[in-house]
DNA sequence: TTTTGGTTTAACTATTTGGTTAAACTATAT
DNA sequence: ATATAGTTTAACCAAATAGTTAAACCAAAA
């Protein structure tokens, strides 16, 4: 028998090119064929250990599902004044989306489908990320005069559009800009602080 | 022989058939057979009119590119002043994409794939949309002391982010927000004084 | 050394998919 | 009525794909 060590290799390694073919492939693009060979195992190896296509493709959806939505649920509910939920939920949010920059076009791309969606609803069960907190504290403010009026689910659209989007839009904003990796990367780590203070010059009273 | 009329409709049928699974489903999603059947037509048609799956999927995606990018060019080249510019942008924007939620999508799925963006850099030679004559008129401004300090290549990702991301996260919104259909289109036209007020406010002096 | 249980392999299988083929169909011109 | 050209159909095909199978392999225990 091989060792414990070596069986979470085989596994490992089948979840981590997994998740590099299906990031970049979407579960329609992705062949079992490439995730083996970019594991270097053999094919058959994927059915014995994750039985199917769909199950394996589960497993890291789920992971990128968990990835883009949980946090924020815990950010929206820290007790902390509005402008700085902002700021943590932005920093949080573009350096995640740094590490992980596939993940978002991922995620909607496969909710698109009505399987995708079924299955991201399933996720929530009953344990949605607390958006309504967030629009509770966002109205709160409105009607203390702190900042100017503006529908909760508009600014919070706002502010996760200008997080996520560029993201998504990647190859199409280096060719129209003529900017390398390197370049859109450090544009991506300078809108931490700016798409901050974007949100807070255009509230703020 | 069929008449002219009757020779466009097969091919017309064909191609809004195309349309819709292609832009649900994707390229690699789609099925020649789906696409068959929605068109109400013999699969082998499809070989007939257009020779292949990527022959017909090219025609579509240069379509869908055609409306996502060129016109903002056009908007971009305009000689008026900045704000009415992006006023302009925005509102033309999110009405085209009101009419087409699933293009930004279609077309973000596809250039992800080095054969997509191959195509779309070939759908570009020579004539990307001027940007540059955008970031020059911000500058200045910003030198002129009308808006704040910012980067270009920021303030339009912030605008483009804000009118293409929602219709991308379209399932993601309406879930988290329990808002169905009719109420995320509202709140969709409603984003179009909504997010030129929301970028004015942010870089008026 | 043999047995045992888990892992891996190479060959194979059934189904799906994009595409092909040849005949049937249709409408028009002669 | 026949020939012609274009359109459509149903059957077929080759390749790709996800999945299966049985044997070989490996390491540890008896």
């Amino acid at each position: 028998m091989v060792d414990e060590k070596e069986k979470d290799s085989t596994e490992q390694k089948i979840i981590a090119a997994a998740k590099q073919v299906f990031h970049e492939k979407g579960l329609d693009g992705a062949r079992m064929q490439d995730i083996a060979d970019k594991a270097g195992i053999n094919k058959a190896l994927l059915h014995y250990y994750f039985r199917s296509k769909d199950k394996l493709f589960e497993m890291i959806f789920r992971e990128a599902v968990a990835r883009l939505i949980p946090k924020v649920g815990i950010l929206f509910l820290e007790d902390v004044p509005l402008f700085e939920k902002i700021e943590k939920f932005v920093d949080f949010y573009i350096a995640m989306l740094i590490e992980n920059p596939y993940l978002p076009l991922f995620v909607m791309n496969e909710i698109q489908k009505e399987s995708g969606r079924e299955f991201l609803e399933g996720i929530f069960n009953g344990k949605k990320p607390a958006v309504h907190v967030l629009a509770k504290q966002i109205e709160e403010e409105v009607a203390k005069g702190n900042i100017k009026p503006i529908k909760p689910m508009q600014l919070t659209m706002n502010m996760v559009s200008m997080c996520i989007f560029p993201f998504m839009g990647r190859p199409m904003i280096k060719l129209l800009w003529d900017i390398n990796e390197e370049q859109f990367m450090q544009a991506m780590e300078e809108r931490k602080k700016h798409v901050v203070q974007f949100i807070i010059d255009s509230i703020r009273k």
